[in-house]
DNA sequence: TGTATACATATTGTATACGATTGACGAGGC
DNA sequence: GCCTCGTCAATCGTATACAATATGTATACA
């Protein structure tokens, strides 16, 4: 059994989360996680309390943590928000990056690809995330980095489904987000403002489309509920 | 001496950081601190923690708890983001605002006016800070609330000064902030978005310009340096 | 006199034990 | 049969003890 460090196991909660392996509202035990991780509650309580604090988990009074929830309401302020944040850090960052964080948002970049190529859809989910994030701490901006960090907590978990195409038009579908990754880089490393935000705003309608059938999905199909469900009509 | 609560301690930790009794940079010994709050320190930590979330304090392993500092380049950020936010924020406010919130909102105003007519500095930035984060709570956005409540941090440790008028003139400034809520609550009420985004502007100068004096004040008076210092210069 | 190293001290990090609160289940009364 | 109240189990919250880590200081050596 491994034994996991305090940042490790923040490390891996994030990642179950925002794969939804610990999907929206699923019940965080304390006494369960610290069993898991081979720590005591103490230090879990407090790595608990941090994720509460970067909105990946809601906590209340002698009930424990949950992980934070989508409901409608929010997701309709996701699609509000999302595109303004997005284009705002994404012209910070042409102004900001450094070498250095070009190499990584490169590498970041690789990383993607090859999730994406072997069909691994929460690692190539992750690893978009990982991307987004680098963007965002190019734009060195402590404040809008603090939306963005939440904005991409329900993004990267509304997109697990973007990674399982099951048509081939939709697999098309992510190798042009890998396209646009592409140009964003080539944008930022030119230091192209108003270009970035563009493409910026044209990666975010690729993904918007495929979320809002992840939160509208195809309805069932009409005869099959008249049929078989209909005491249960509301 | 008074025992706290855990949430009771939470909120004076956050008035003392905003009110800048505790200062930017001030180290948070949890030991000392859970003596005066008179609670043990495993709370306390979790206090910490959560205050580490909201951006009021910066943790570091091994080395504890320190108030966030205002360094220059976050200050650059600062006043680069803070009227897009504050105006987006103002805007949805018009648009979600609560017959409820707007009560909290007149009643906020009323604390406000009174901390500022009775001269209580920390009294009345505090007030002014509930003002607006009772606006932000009206915009139900908690995408940006994450940005609005980490720029607030700051914004009130500045404006200490700013309720501290030494001329007054200055004294005057303070009371055109107080008509400026109050067309604001007018705007809020009716739902005059793109009028409560010109006042939401029109007060942010105002505050910026008073800022921008706090955070470089006017230089010491050469001679005094040369006369009784000078082995302390650059 | 300057620097390095080892020890002492202070502070943080973790584990465990115990107390407090919640929610569920079942017995009793209406 | 349904509602109410009390008990019980489970889980969360807090205190305390101890271990690990960092910092300050004194001493030895160059």
């Amino acid at each position: 059994m491994k034994s996991f460090t305090k940042s490790e196991c923040l490390d891996d909660l994030r990642r179950r989360i925002l794969s939804t392996d610990l999907g929206p509202g699923h019940d965080l035990d304390e006494a369960g996680l610290s069993e898991y991780y081979s720590m005591s509650r103490t230090p879990l309580r407090e790595v608990l309390q941090r994720l509460q604090g970067e909105g990946y988990v809601v906590m209340s009074e002698n009930r424990g943590a949950k992980v934070a929830s989508m409901d409608i309401d929010v997701l309709r302020t996701f699609f509000q928000t999302a595109p303004m944040v997005y284009a705002n850090i994404a012209r910070l960052a042409c102004e900001n990056r450094t070498p250095a964080e070009l190499d990584d948002l490169k590498h970041a970049q690789m990383n993607f690809t090859k999730a994406v190529k072997s069909s691994d859809a929460a690692e190539a989910a992750l690893a978009n995330h990982k991307f987004h994030a680098i963007i965002g701490s190019m734009a060195a901006n402590t404040y809008l980095m603090a939306s963005l960090a939440r904005l991409q907590i329900d993004h990267t978990r509304m997109s697990q489904t973007f990674y399982r195409p099951s048509a081939p038009a939709e697999a098309m579908l992510v190798l042009k987000a890998i396209e646009q990754h592409d140009a964003m880089i080539a944008a930022i490393e030119a230091g192209e403002g108003a270009l970035v935000i563009d493409l910026t705003l044209q990666h975010w309608d690729l993904s918007r489309d495929r979320m809002e059938r992840y939160v509208r999905p195809d309805p069932l199909p009409v005869d099959v509920i008249s049929l078989k469900d209909q005491r249960n009509a509301i």
